[in-house]
Formats: structure tokens, C-alpha cells, sequence
DNA sequence: TAATTGTCTATACACACTGTATAACGAAAT
DNA sequence: ATTTCGTTATACAGTGTGTATAGACAATTA
């Protein structure tokens, strides 16, 4: 069911492909099958950006970064979003859009990029002198986001070298922070 | 009719709130009415974005920049757009969702994202020596985005701070890119 | 084994939005 | 005085939503 979502979502159509509708007839179920598994179409989008989550090995990032150091986990945590983004090119930025037009859809996916938000504070938290470390860190947040990697990924421009303009503007946000 | 657009947009109810049925009967007139002189919901969506972008001055750019020098031109310009994108944030954020969701949006309103590129590439166009300079402007356009306004509009940062975080982005940017 | 529980299907209902169509109305231009 | 244009009122078929009910089936429990 939650590859039938995928499937939904990966496909070119938008908005009007996702509907319960047309996700239960993907998956072969009922309506009512849908209603019974997931409370609301939102929870089933959390389920489905949960289930490619995990895929990415997203869930296992607290621990990896946990006694590393700082500008080594960074360059790490730029590599391993960048790479994300980049393979879920083609759902990410609806997930976003959903997020954007829904208030339940919304609380349940900024749920997830906070996420990303407290490993970014944990590696800006282990560097030492940096001048205002929460502007920092939304700053870094909004480098590493799907958004940005979205609108880096244009002209065909290939995922090492989006990676490698991101990994650059994040370095000199915190070199800029840093003093 | 293009008011009861950017009323029913700003409104925090999200995507139901603009329906073809709720704009007619927010305007007051019938739905036929709506078709009649609007081709679909995307025009619409443009027209509402041109009508906001004209009371903006964003048509006044391209003039305003033709002759002046490269490195107060981005500063204005990242002052221009940061302080477009936060008077609408409620509703840029929906524009940009619409655009991922539907691909006769996205076609209309990428469309006017690219008078933005444009004017960026302009700007860099009259810098000397710049590196790559096709990677700086997508990296520019990127970081005047309303996207990247909105992803650092958080905690209640004023915005007066968000566009001096995007300034100094855009200013290590184009220094990086320089040599 | 028999009963219970849970999940599925099939089906129905009321509601909302879409896109198109048609007939009739009124105001403005010719 | 008549034509033209944009409007209203209304209807229709199609699609999606959310909820509800009854029955089929399988797994768990007594």
C-alpha cells in the first residue's frame, strides 16, 4: 500500500494521481482498506516519507554523528542529504508542496525535517567559537534542504556537482560564523 | 475576481480554500463566470501572481539594473526580493506548491521565476572574472528564492535578519565564485 | 472444536468540486 | 433598433471524499 503510494507519487501526474482513490485502486484494496490502515491521507504520506526514510538509511544518522568531528560530520551530513534529495528527486518536492497546502500535512512533515534540523544544531553544537549558532544552524538547514537541492538541479546538472555547489555554500556559512 | 484569488490564497486553509467554487462565490459571481474569462485555474494562479508582482515593482527590474554596477545591483536586488517574499509569505510559499503539484502551473509560474534568473544573469553577466558564472547565477537564484526566504523565515526572525542571512549567502557566494 | 476478534470486500450514501453546456437577461456599442 | 457581449441560472455527468453497514474469511483464543 505504501508502495502503491510511492508508486503514485513518483509518477509525473501530481496532485490528482495521489488521491485515495486512485492509491487503492493501485494496490488492488477498497476505499475503505485505505481508511482502515491509515487514519487520514496524511498519516499515509508520513508512513511513505518514513518508509523511504528509513531505505536511505536516514534513521541511523544521530548515532553515526554522535562523537565525530564537527567539520568531518558535516561534510558527511551534506554528502548523505545531497545524495537523498537526489535520488527522491522526483517525490521530494511534492512531499514539500503537500506540506505547504495542508496544515495536518504540514505538522507531520516539518516532524521529519526537524529531524535534520537537530543533527545540524548536535554538529554545530560540537564547534567551538561560532558567533550566533542558531542563525547557523537554519542557515545550514536551508542549504541541505530538498528545496534548495531542487533548485540547484536544473540543466541537467549532475547530483555530484549539485552536491559540490551545496557542500561550498555550507562551508562558507560556517567559515563566515565561525571567527 | 483576482482579489478574491489572493484572498482566498492568503487564507490559511490551504488547497481546498481555492477551489473554482469557492473563488466564485468569494468574487460573487457564478462559476461560468470564472471560465468565461479565465482559461483554467492556472491562468488564473498567473494572473493573481502578476497582479501581486506589478503592485510589487518586480516589473520594474530589468530597467532599474540595466546600467548599474554589478555588486550594489544584487545587493538591491536581494533586498527587492527579500522584502517582496516576506510581505507575501503567506501566499509565495502556495505558488511555489501549486508549481510542484501540477505541470500546467509549474510551466506558468517557472515562467516567472526565470524573469528572476534573468535579471540575476544579467547582474553577473557585467561582474569581471567570474569563475563558472552559469553555476553562480543558479546559485543566486536559489538563494533570493522565496523558497530560501521561507526556510530561513522560522523562530520569528525578523525580516530585516532574513535578508542580511541571504546577503551574506549571496555575497560568500559570488566571492567564492570570483578569484 | 467452537467462539471471538480483526481485517478485508462490497456497496451505499451525502456531499463537494470540475468542466461543459444551454437558455435567458441586460447593458453597451453600432 | 438591433446586434453583441458578458453575465446569470441551471443542469448534467464525472470524480473524489468520508462515513457507514453487512457479510466473507482467517487467525487467535477459550
Amino acid at each position: 500500500m505504501i508502495e502503491a503510494g510511492r508508486k503514485l507519487l513518483t509518477g509525473g501526474k501530481g496532485v490528482p494521481a495521489f488521491s485515495i482513490d486512485a492509491l487503492a485502486r493501485e494496490a488492488g484494496v477498497t476505499r475503505a482498506t485505505v481508511y482502515n490502515q491509515f487514519e487520514t491521507k496524511q498519516a499515509l504520506l508520513g508512513a511513505i516519507f518514513d518508509a523511504i526514510a528509513q531505505e536511505g538509511g536516514l534513521f541511523d544518522l544521530p548515532q553515526i554523528f554522535s562523537e565525530s568531528d564537527p567539520d568531518k560530520a558535516l561534510r558527511r551530513a551534506v554528502a548523505i542529504f545531497a545524495k537523498f534529495w537526489g535520488t527522491h528527486a522526483q517525490v521530494m518536492p511534492k512531499f514539500v508542496a503537500f506540506g505547504q497546502l495542508d496544515e495536518e500535512a504540514r505538522a507531520i512533515l516539518s516532524e521529519r525535517a526537524e529531524r535534520r534540523r537537530k543533527l545540524l544544531a548536535a554538529i554545530v553544537g560540537q564547534m567551538k567559537s561560532v558567533k550566533s549558532p542558531a542563525d547557523l544552524v537554519d542557515v545550514l538547514f536551508a542549504l541541505t534542504s530538498a528545496e534548495f537541492y531542487r533548485l540547484l538541479a536544473v540543466h541537467g546538472r549532475s547530483a555530484r556537482t549539485i552536491e559540490e555547489l551545496i557542500w561550498q555554500a555550507v562551508a562558507d556559512a560556517v567559515e563566515r560564523f565561525r571567527t
